[in-house]
DNA sequence: AAGTCCTTTGTGATAATTAACAAAAGGGCT
DNA sequence: AGCCCTTTTGTTAATTATCACAAAGGACTT
């Protein structure tokens, strides 16, 4: 450092403890300050000011930045970013959780983060010197928590920070997560898997409570770690044994909708499950394949209502974008468009015959008791399909193309 | 127009004839210049200048525009923009037909095109002032086109253009369509279809000549519109009969295929067919339809060999798409997974035997015959296959997702 | 070399599917 | 009403598919 900067640099020397650091800078940046530790947990905040945000007045009174704030902060990557940077980053507003606009930046020791602080830009945006400041007062403070040595205090208190950090893949190194697991007195899960529920309804605190009471009990898995992020519960699961994994798994899932339904009455749950992986490194991806089943389960209700597995989804991960190349192909089934012309001048039901016939499989039996017509009948109607559609029903192909047509059309009317 | 604009303009006044015309042109704008009719016949062409390409060259030879130069300015829009704009147009350097870099403007009357001026950028590039200069002379040259009468020579002489003009799906009203059917003496062949035969070499003049004989007694189908097209050869069909059109169809299609092969050793040819429509904006479609199956074939060769018809492309139309998405998302099919693991270890043929099983339509017998195996082996394997990969093999989506991922994993292979 | 595990094939009984035919029912038309 | 065409249903015989069980062959281990 030359020696006009120092000048410059109003966190020279000693301030005896924390409170008056934070007061120092409140004064220099004319902005509210708060310094957290590495675990969120509250060190110091100004005082001269009453401006101030929910999630910081959320935060002052709990001494811990709420859980649901740092989850946030996790999944917009926001923290991951500041564990890369040690320059000060820009937070933009995030209404739901009562963030205003702010300023965070790390405080860290020998690339070890110890600690934050947290400016709010309440009624001013800070400066390119205003950032250079507060780069200066993470040095200053850096020394202050070295003494006060939070270093001991480390990341591994929170359940729930590294849950997220597993969930958003910002993990490296398994021997970093095994050691994280140990800390945490954790057996590492392997093979492992996530599951989500969602809510119809936002969960509240006595929602939380209670699915924390129904996880920890699960007869049928080792749940070891899960969190709650706004209408969803995200569980990492792992299997007692190697065997009954699938059954044990969704006892588990029918067995919490039953019990939250039971007790929250008018609360829908849906249920979504990734892949089984055993490298932590798949966390995230079974996290987002469970997503995906949520996703896709809102938009086939009905046709996916039994599912849950990624697994299972089979080609509905893949409806999606058929229809778009469609719509844009303005391509249509030559096949159905001619039965459709037959159906309805000669009032018959070729077209949901043909449906129900290729959703049992081509099993004439299970379709015609599903059409609650003789099998005779149903045969009759599938010599006149071929005939009328032109189509080989021995042909995968063909009975492929029109299974996935027809579900294409039923999601394009679903959409419009 | 004001005075000063007048003074200006160099074209004023009377040239006596279009080649006085276009040696002014050409002395202004310091480049090669031609005037052609709507039809593309060479009306005059600068004298003083050797500087040249070759389609120039070609077209002062024969006194008219090359088709095939013409073909390619309908196909990359030249042609359309030229119809909409009065103002000059640049035309890249097309390596392909013999085209350097030029600038071409419509000569119009009433909004009628009936001629084109066109000036080689050979070593001199037009700037905006040489712009206006052009505008003025097809000014100019259209009363001296008006007074040539050449208005009776109107676009309808070519039957290529006018095909290139439907397959690009640059005629807008189904009237003007028909009338132009009935300039060139063709009853409006409706319902259509386009049929496009690719050559694996480029098509020589010979041959030319040969394809249009094969076209034009073809006794299963109405054939009145062709154009060759670099290694295509592009025919507007329609049926002499609404019954047995698939049939005539892969007649015609054989047929033309065995002669080509020969009469011309060591050529492959392979057809794409369109759909069949009755307005006829709809043969870009049907065109487009006819190059999309061209491509499959290609990428598909095995699988898609029999196939000429878009409406049998069935899955495969989706292949690619959903190749792309599975490779993004990482995608792997769990329980193919499972099976290749126990194929591996136990010198076993599951994947194999799922994908022939599936293949022919689920049928044990079929299945069995294909692989050479008694039918109760497949079974057996039938069997061990639904424990190994957990596959119900009676689940429609399964059984579609395995068929459509053993497909994209092939494809996969193919590419890398 | 014997034993084990997995796979393949053969046999035959049983169940299920398919095909052919006849009769009946319904809808539209004159 | 009577006719034609299409659709539905019932009956039966012929064909196939399915299943259980036994035997045999191969690969690998001890």
């Amino acid at each position: 450092m030359s020696e006009k900067q120092e000048d410059r640099n109003p966190f020279k020397g000693s301030f005896g403890n924390l409170e008056n650091l934070v007061d120092k800078i409140s004064d220099v940046l004319r902005c509210p300050v708060t310094i957290e530790d590495a675990n969120h947990n509250l060190l110091a905040y100004s005082s001269h000011d009453e401006r101030t945000d929910s999630a910081r007045i959320a935060t002052i009174i709990g001494r811990k930045v709420p859980e649901r704030v740092v989850n946030k902060l996790w999944k917009n990557g926001v923290i991951p970013k500041l564990a890369q940077s040690e320059d000060p980053i820009r937070v933009s507003e995030i209404t739901e959780v009562g963030l205003s606009n702010r300023i965070a930046i790390s405080i860290r020791a020998k690339n070890e983060i110890i600690g934050y602080i947290w400016v709010l830009e309440i009624d001013k945006t800070l400066s390119e010197r205003d950032f250079d400041m507060l780069k200066k007062a993470a040095e200053t403070a850096k020394s202050q928590l070295l003494q006060l040595q939070v270093r001991k205090v480390k990341k591994e208190e929170g359940h729930q920070e590294f849950f997220w950090q597993l969930l958003t893949g910002h993990l490296s190194t398994q021997s970093e997560v095994h050691e994280r697991f140990q800390r945490l007195n954790i057996k590492p899960p392997t093979p492992f898997y996530i599951i989500v529920f969602e809510f119809s309804h936002e969960i509240s605190l006595t929602a939380e409570r209670h699915i924390a009471d129904l996880i920890s009990v699960s007869p049928q898995l080792q749940t070891p770690l899960h969190v709650i992020d706004e209408n969803n519960v995200i569980i990492l699961c792992s299997p007692f044994s190697d065997k009954y994994v699938k059954f044990s798994t969704s006892e588990f899932i029918n067995n919490f909708i039953v019990q939250i339904k039971k007790r929250f009455r008018n609360t829908e749950v849906i249920a979504g499950c990734g892949k089984m992986y055993s490298a932590f490194e798949k966390i995230e991806a079974s996290y987002q394949e469970a997503l995906t089943v949520l996703r896709l389960k809102n938009q086939f209700s009905e046709d996916l209502n039994e599912t849950y597995h990624f697994d299972q989804l089979g080609i509905y991960r893949y409806l999606e974008l058929l229809s778009e190349k469609n719509l844009e192909d303005k391509y249509f089934n030559s096949s159905l468009l001619k039965l459709r012309e037959y159906d309805s001048e000669h009032n018959t039901h070729l077209v949901e015959t043909l449906n129900v016939f290729l959703q049992y499989d081509s099993n004439v039996n299970d379709a015609a008791k599903q059409l609650h017509v003789h099998t005779n009948t149903l045969n009759y109607r599938l010599k006149r399909i071929s005939e009328v559609g032109d189509i080989d029903l021995k042909c995968p192909n063909e009975k492929i193309s029109l299974f996935l047509d027809m579900k294409l059309e039923k999601l394009q009317k679903n959409i419009l």
